[in-house]
DNA sequence: TCCTTTGTGAGAGTAAACTCTCATTACAAT
DNA sequence: ATTGTAATGAGAGTTTACTCTCACAAAGGA
């Protein structure tokens, strides 16, 4: 209740906790790394602290990877440099949907372990903003106010269940596809996907693809 | 190694293990009726039978699971009942998509422990077959062989990662779509895929929706 | 009837996600 | 330098999925 003369100058024990929440995080990615399953305990332990300190500063592990994978992705706009100049929405997402699942498939580990420890929790997942719509957002964002309302909501809902973990493991795991095959259908259904929702049902009025 | 003399008479072992078997997954399904989550224990204490005898008749949690929801599920025809008489393979598509959906919704808690058991465990998924394949397959029977092996593949596909328990809690959980509102918004991405698959870029070509 | 096979139960044990409490340590203001 | 507060550590406890072992009991054949 007493009020700190110095509020901003060096704060130690807001840097102290901030050192603490940094290796935290950068032990979940060191591990998250090798692509192999992540817990808890083993993050802790590789960033020389207790697992309840660990809980103190994350709530749970699927927050901690969350945060961890979103600090080693890049903006959606480093992501989709390559069609930064394209207009075109379908080239757009199809970048955006092999980027995604890329990410993933070199962070499946800890990513199968974010699923599997939300999927039982839904209400702790509305916090976390999913990785996918900044992403989904900015390979629309061309069409943003060419399309109808409705419409562009409609197109992010359906890329938002295919340009996702659960789409990737969905064909790798149940349609026994290999990674490269399955990212290359995903691709393809965003594409469709896209391409209807752009085109409608009018072809000859977009870019040649 | 002795040949025994009335090999299929009563064979009483074999009755008891079916019973004891049968008991397991009615339990399930009664637990599952709730939309509980469902655990194991739970399962063997309410069939009366211990948690070994349990786990030595199901090798894991969405072993059992599937096995019981597969059997509360109607066979495709009688699900597809309603569009037996349509070719159209978009209003095929749509009513197998709400008919999967509405009932992943009744079993929710049942079939996110599944997912959850199962999303961290590739390997073990690959002998279970899905749900939703005869589904789709026969929500695509009337036009298997006009469309091309690889645009019927690629449709398959396409479908096997919207028609699913995942993509309704995308929508749920992420997009935070009202149940209604989520299936609904499934079943446009799925018929939006399907239309796409069969009239190609044709419109007219088609029965009018 | 006896005996072997086998289904079953009970319980211990492991692993991992959490939760909680209590003691200790270290920082930082006075 | 002292002291209070905040950060941390250690560890026990809970839950659930699963594994393993051992002992019991029932079923069926001899």
């Amino acid at each position: 209740m007493t009020a700190p003369t110095t509020p901003s100058t060096t704060t130690g024990r807001a840097n102290q906790k901030l050192r603490t929440r940094t290796a935290i995080l950068a032990a979940a990615v060191e591990l998250m790394r090798t692509g192999q399953d992540v817990s808890m305990l083993e993050v802790a332990k590789s960033a020389l602290v207790s697992e309840a300190t660990a809980y103190r500063y994350f709530p749970d592990l699927a927050s901690l990877l969350q945060e961890a994978m979103a600090g080693q992705m890049p903006t959606p706009q480093e992501a989709l440099a390559a069609v930064a100049d394209s207009h075109d929405p379908v080239e757009r997402v199809a970048a955006a949907t092999e980027h995604l699942l890329r990410l993933v498939l070199v962070y499946q580990g800890a990513t199968r372990a974010m699923i599997a420890a939300t999927i039982t929790r839904p209400d702790t997942v509305a916090a976390r903003p999913g990785l996918r719509f900044g992403l989904i957002d900015h390979a629309l964002a061309p069409v943003a106010d060419t399309l109808g309302a409705a419409a562009l909501q409609q197109l992010k809902n359906d890329l938002a269940v295919v340009v996702s973990a659960e789409a990737l493991f969905c064909l790798t795991d149940l349609c026994a596809l290999a990674p490269e095959d399955a990212i290359a259908s995903a691709v393809r259904t965003a594409t469709t996907l896209t391409r209807s929702a752009v085109h409608g049902h009018t072809p000859g009025s977009g870019p040649l693809i």
